[in-house]
DNA sequence: CTAGGGTTAG
């Protein structure tokens, strides 16, 4: 049978002529047909002379570790029946092993059972070999066990494969197993073991290791082994490490690379690229390992110039591969040289998951989520398996995207599909996902399935608590972790602190403090920042104050957090003082330029607002590198009253994203420009950007403060059925102000009635708001009862009721609720009104007489009343809640904030300049009209912001058209 | 039979 076959065969492999050339096939000697009975062997042992062309082969493929054409060569062989030599049988079973060729191997070591092979020690160890690489120990070891006799090489063999399969104590209890056998171990075994003491973390075995390796002269024998003892101690101490690596005769390029790379892992780049330079100097060659390691410590160090220095030497050492291009790319990310990461990335023509990643990696740090969306979904398009590491950095991204939640559940989903759903990264990103979409339940559930809970799965799990108010569970898994002895690191802290923001937590802040002091955990920038913000928080100004200054290496973070908290508790002059003392120190960063741009938008502060842009125009070079920086401007020139600013802004931004969009229209809308607003969304739906929640919410409340109703409803419809939104409870509350300021009181209600989830009290307030215009006492009355359900003591709304009873004259009613007011001790805020003059603040309060020009003020607002009054100005006394007789309302009317401010103001701003007024609360019903006749009178542009819009007076009219 | 290397928490 088998001799039929052969002439088959012969054709086959002639078709695939192999070196050597010689004509070999002619002149094979078929083997004797094997009687029935041996069929199951198939093969004949028996060597032939063309099966040493064949090994020869193997050897040669092996040479040039071509592993498949190893296979490939074994298959030819084994169709024709040829078995490879004692010599051959290891080349291809280390080459099934490593190409994770289970079957082929496990058929090879069946046909070779029975032969004379099987007592071949060598071919033995192949086996063992063969097993442990692909990862059948149990089989490696019964081969082994199996074994007439052993040398050192077998032993090696066993030892390695264990350590290959993680099985590090069956290792190194096997070099006791040897020891008893008094066989000495050699390089290659200590190479091993001391790889096992490693991964174990046993720093005193691997001591004696060491020592055998000095009392049996194998240290310098090998650079493996001081290499392998460098990687070991550096698990521990570099400083171990280099006096190894000091004291090793036979240095090589890799033992100069592990103690290059083991200072970069451990934070220490300026050493390794000290150590990069010595190498250099001494004269040894280096090669794309060295590379790899050098731009790694490039990045961490932080220096461009140097890391360029080392692009080049790539570049002339022609070293390119995707290690190498991917370690570029972070590097460029890092130093926020998106463009350089994003131009090696093209260079590459076939990428891998890797490159990929970085590229991810790399488009998020830039900052422009659509852009970062479509490089993963290209990433798909172009055939890539997306990864563990693909999810990991995707999944902190569903934060910021509308539909954020979904997406974070489907990669999830296809976490499990790749069966990567226990890994710990990935367990630690969805913890962190779900609990900052506040799903606690299904971050509680990941955390308590995860095998491996180390110090970072706590500290993402505790800060998402945090994140969620959740203290008392905080702390709860803080102890169980301290119980479990994980120990807390400085991040545990700072990830915990923060919940502990009140007086009453000051006595476990404290105690937290002194925990760090008393485990020694290592108080960085942050922790002290978290520290000193905790004890402000809990009402310890001082301690922390202390804290802050008294630390000596403050960060941009470090003065950046007080500088918000300071702002947070509206201590706006502390705040003042405490930015212009940093940027005398370090240098600030976006995040500091958005805090204190907040507070002038808060302020108004328009000239203070624009001397800031020109600082950071000057210290940033260009708002393009940052667009949160730009966005933040365009609000800041929106809210203080210079639309024209922000819209020069806007037009001029290169990219623009989501948030820029949101601002601009926001800001067309607080102004009362609705058609600009609505402009300015179709702009942005026609370029393809996708609104936001967060977009509808300012289009709508833009079509309100305009009193287009019916564009607002389009819109409202086309949020839903177009872009796909599920309207939340601010959409609703949109929506029903649009309603019921336009008059549609009932529909407005309606809208109340049937929404999916229950009215929050600023959808009561817009309806009883409206109520007052269309003198509904009755609604207003039954939404007032909903509303001081929901918020019992805000004064503010009982004021609210009054405004609408006392404008319909219904005195006693304006009484009893005053008298609720009273009982139940509430206080409701104070109107205040203030304009910015040359950065200077002045601000008035009702009646105010502390200003220093206040008897000008007064004089020059009697002279204002007096002359409108002419021009028909009738004083609307039912703005006055106070019962009292009209000549006492009419002396509190004409005293209003918003009066005063812009008596001042007319004093004193430039004409030809407009007067900006802001208030806290909403402008006065009276004052409204007051600013009307007195833009008329004085031909002056009066622009007031109040808490909802701003109203622009010109010419005796205004912006808001009276429907506000 | 053996040492060093790229992307992964906020």
């Amino acid at each position: 049978m088998y001799g039929q076959n052969t002439p088959s065969y012969q054709l086959d492999v002639q078709q695939n002529i192999y070196p050597p050339k010689a004509n070999y096939l002619s002149k094979m000697e078929l083997p004797l047909p094997l009687s029935p009975c041996l069929n199951k062997l198939h093969f004949t042992p028996k060597q032939t002379p063309e099966s040493k062309h064949w090994n020869l082969l193997i050897k040669h493929h092996t040479k040039l570790k071509e592993d498949q054409s190893i296979l490939n060569t074994y298959t030819q062989m084994e169709s024709l029946g040829i078995l490879p030599d004692n010599a051959t049988l290891p080349l291809v079973l280390k080459a099934c092993g490593r190409l994770r060729a289970v079957d082929r191997g496990k058929k090879l070591h069946n046909a070779v059972l029975g032969t004379d092979l099987v007592s071949d020690i060598r071919a033995q160890t192949a086996l063992v070999d063969f097993y442990s690489k692909c990862g059948m120990l149990m089989d490696a070891r019964k081969v082994f066990d199996e074994m007439p006799d052993r040398d050192v090489v077998s032993w090696n063999a066993m030892i390695s494969g264990c350590v290959g399969c993680s099985e590090y104590k069956q290792a190194l209890a096997l070099f006791s197993l040897m020891q008893i056998g008094n066989l000495k171990a050699n390089a290659v075994t200590v190479v091993e073991l001391i790889r096992a003491c490693g991964e174990l973390l046993e720093l005193r075995l691997g001591k004696e290791i060491h020592g055998y390796c000095l009392r049996n002269g194998l240290f310098d024998s090998n650079p493996h082994v001081g290499t392998s003892l460098i990687g070991f101690y550096l698990k521990f101490d570099p400083s171990i490490a280099f006096l190894v690596f000091k004291m090793l005769g036979s240095r090589n390029t890799v033992s100069w690379n592990s103690m290059i790379s083991g200072y970069v892992n451990h934070g220490d780049s300026l050493k390794s690229i000290n150590l990069f330079i010595s190498m250099l100097t001494e004269g040894f060659k280096c090669d794309s390992v060295t590379m790899l390691v050098v731009i790694k410590a490039c990045a961490e160090y932080g220096n461009l110039e140097l890391g360029m220095q080392v692009h080049q030497l790539v570049i002339k050492f022609g070293y390119n591969n995707m290690h190498i291009t991917n370690a570029l790319m972070n590097m460029y990310t890092k130093f926020a040289d998106f463009g350089s990461s994003f131009e090696l990335f093209n260079s590459i023509p076939t990428k891998d998951a890797a490159l990929w990643n970085s590229m991810l990696s790399c488009s998020i740090e830039s900052g422009f989520i659509d852009d970062s969306i479509k490089i993963f979904l290209e990433m798909q398009l172009d055939e890539i398996q997306i990864n563990e590491r693909t999810l990991v950095i995707i999944l902190p991204l569903c934060v910021h995207l509308s539909n954020g939640l979904v997406n974070g559940k489907s990669l999830h989903a296809y976490a499990i599909k790749i069966g990567k759903e226990n890994n710990p990264h990935i367990g630690n990103s969805l913890v962190n996902m779900y609990t900052l979409f506040n799903h606690v339940e299904d971050a509680t559930r990941i955390f308590a399935t995860m095998i491996v809970s180390d110090v970072i799965s706590y500290n993402v799990f505790i800060s998402g608590l945090v994140h969620n108010n959740l203290t008392v569970q905080a702390f709860e898994i803080f102890i169980q972790m301290v119980e479990l002895g994980i120990k807390p690191n400085s991040q545990t802290i700072t990830s915990i602190l923060p919940a502990f923001d009140s007086a009453e937590h000051l006595n476990v802040g404290r105690s937290l403090h002194g925990y760090v002091m008393k485990c020694g955990i290592q108080i960085d920038a942050s922790l002290n920042t978290a520290l000193t913000e905790m004890y402000i928080n809990c009402e310890d100004e001082e301690t922390g104050r202390d804290l802050f200054e008294n630390y000596p290496d403050k960060d941009s973070i470090s003065w950046n957090s007080l500088l918000s908290t300071y702002i947070k508790n509206n201590q706006e002059q502390e705040a003042l003082i405490l930015f212009h003392r940093m940027i005398s120190r370090v240098k600030p960063t976006y995040v500091t330029i958005i805090s204190v741009l907040s507070l002038y938008t808060h302020l108004s502060n328009l000239p203070q607002g624009r001397c800031l842009h020109a600082y950071t125009l000057r210290r940033f070079s260009s708002l393009d590198l940052e667009l949160s920086l730009a966005n933040a401007f365009i609000t800041m020139y929106a809210r203080c009253g210079s639309l024209e600013y922000a819209e020069k802004i806007f037009y001029n931004l290169p990219q623009k994203n989501i948030v820029s969009w949101n601002a601009m229209i926001g800001g067309y809308g607080m102004h009362g420009r609705g058609d600009d607003a609505m402009l300015t969304f179709s702009k942005m739906v026609n370029e393809e950007i996708k609104p936001t929640q967060v977009t509808f919410v300012s289009a709508l409340s833009a079509c309100s403060h305009s009193g287009m109703i019916h564009t607002g409803l389009i819109l409202f419809h086309s949020m839903v059925q177009d872009f796909c939104i599920t309207p939340e409870r601010v959409h609703y509350a949109c929506l029903v102000d649009l309603l019921a300021r336009g008059g549609l009181l009932n529909e407005a209600k309606s809208v109340i009635d049937t929404m999916p989830m229950a009215p929050d009290a600023s959808i009561w307030r817009a309806l009883i708001g409206a109520c007052r215009i269309y003198s509904n006492t009755h609604m207003a009355k039954s939404a007032f009862e909903s509303l001081i359900e929901l918020e019992p003591t805000n004064a503010g709304n009982y004021v609210l009721l009054s405004n609408i009873y006392a404008a319909n004259g219904l005195w006693s009613e304006v009484k009893s609720l005053r008298l609720i007011v009273k009982n139940k001790g509430l206080k409701k805020a104070a109107g205040r009104s203030w304009i910015v003059m040359k950065s200077k603040l002045h601000l008035f309060a009702a009646g105010d007489k502390s200003h220093k020009q206040s008897e000008k003020i007064y004089k020059k607002l009697t002279f204002l009343l007096t002359s409108i009054k002419e021009m028909g100005y009738v004083p609307d006394l039912s703005w006055v809640l106070h019962d009292e007789d009209d000549e006492r309302k009419l002396a509190r009317l004409s005293s209003h904030s918003e009066k005063l401010a812009i008596a001042f103001g007319l004093m004193s701003v430039n004409s030809g300049s407009p007067i900006l007024i802001t208030k806290n609360l909403r402008i006065c019903g009276d004052c409204h009209e007051f600013s009307k006749y007195v833009s008329k009178l004085t031909k002056r542009t009066i622009i007031l912001r109040d808490a909802a819009r701003f109203h622009h007076f010109v010419d005796g009219s205004c912006s808001c058209k009276d429907y506000w």
